[in-house]
DNA sequence: TATCTATCATTGCATATACAAATATTGTGC
DNA sequence: GCACAATATTTGTATATGCAATGATAGATA
């Protein structure tokens, strides 16, 4: 009789959907919690991101961020509706230069301390060592699935 | 001076970010290779439940991909809408009763040839190793942030 | 049985996301 | 300098996603 018709090692089943399926619960997880600050997680990763990459072109932050141009556009009208950032003209005319406002770092700040505690509850549910486990299966995944480069490293 | 501030194990940045940044590439990557068979990739998960969980109801569905009812009722719709299910009454009234059709398995069908050229793709540049070893902190995770239980493990 | 609650599906509203196309501008080669 | 290619941003269109509220029905209880 055949048995044994794979390797042992092949992965079993599909990465994008397991991956979307976490995503989604630890999207839910994180957003409780952000909701106490007024804003979602992606925009709280925005402004960390104006703040730790000072003023730059749209282009840049996306690509920083890794996400579609066109995207960044719609993300970034919402801070600024906010008042958490402002466009200004850009050393070209046909860019521009995105800058957080003082209310856009104090709203960071804030959230920062609500980030700090879906992320430490996250840590107790899952374990410290499996999230630090995940957190270099992922960036390795990134490297590997990415032509750009990483950009930096704290909290977004 | 003042060194090693904090445990080496602690997790760093965020997880929420890092989960979201990899699963839009990996986005990419899948969407790319589905496109051939005109759908997506999350389209092609949901005909994959469909076909292994039978006939069911929207809100069993929901749960077992671990998505919200209400995403599942539009997510569906376009399903429908390309013939590739159908959706009629239920045991109750109240309840809906959801099945693939022919044409839906053998899109299903086309898609995972696709599919399967993407996930081998993905396993050669990530590493079948770290693809494994990503599938089960993904699952670990999944499971400490969920109150159900997991539901079948074949390619979806 | 009349009511009250729990469950199920859907709709309203909002955000995140990307590809393709449009627009505008810069840079390049001749 | 002009035509063409490259670059930067935005807009059009479409999908994915969830929370809150709605409508409809089933179940439980007095």
């Amino acid at each position: 009789m055949p048995v044994a018709k794979r390797k042992p090692d092949q992965p079993q089943g599909c990465t994008h959907f397991k991956l979307r399926q976490l995503v989604r619960r630890v999207a839910r997880h994180y957003d409780l919690e952000m909701a106490q600050a007024g804003m979602k997680t992606t925009q709280f990763s925005m402004l960390g991101h104006l703040i730790h990459l000072g003023p730059l072109a749209p282009g840049e932050l996306a690509r920083a961020m890794g996400i579609d141009a066109s995207t960044l556009t719609r993300n970034l009208r919402l801070l600024i509706e906010q008042g958490w950032a402002v466009q200004g003209p850009g050393p070209n005319a046909r860019s521009r230069r995105i800058e957080i406002t003082i209310s856009g770092r104090a709203k960071q700040a804030e959230g920062k301390r609500h980030w700090r505690r879906a992320q430490q509850e996250l840590n107790r549910r899952v374990g410290e060592q499996q999230v630090t486990a995940l957190h270099a299966l992922l960036e390795h995944g990134l490297a590997c699935l990415t032509d750009t480069g990483p950009e930096f490293s704290d909290a977004h």
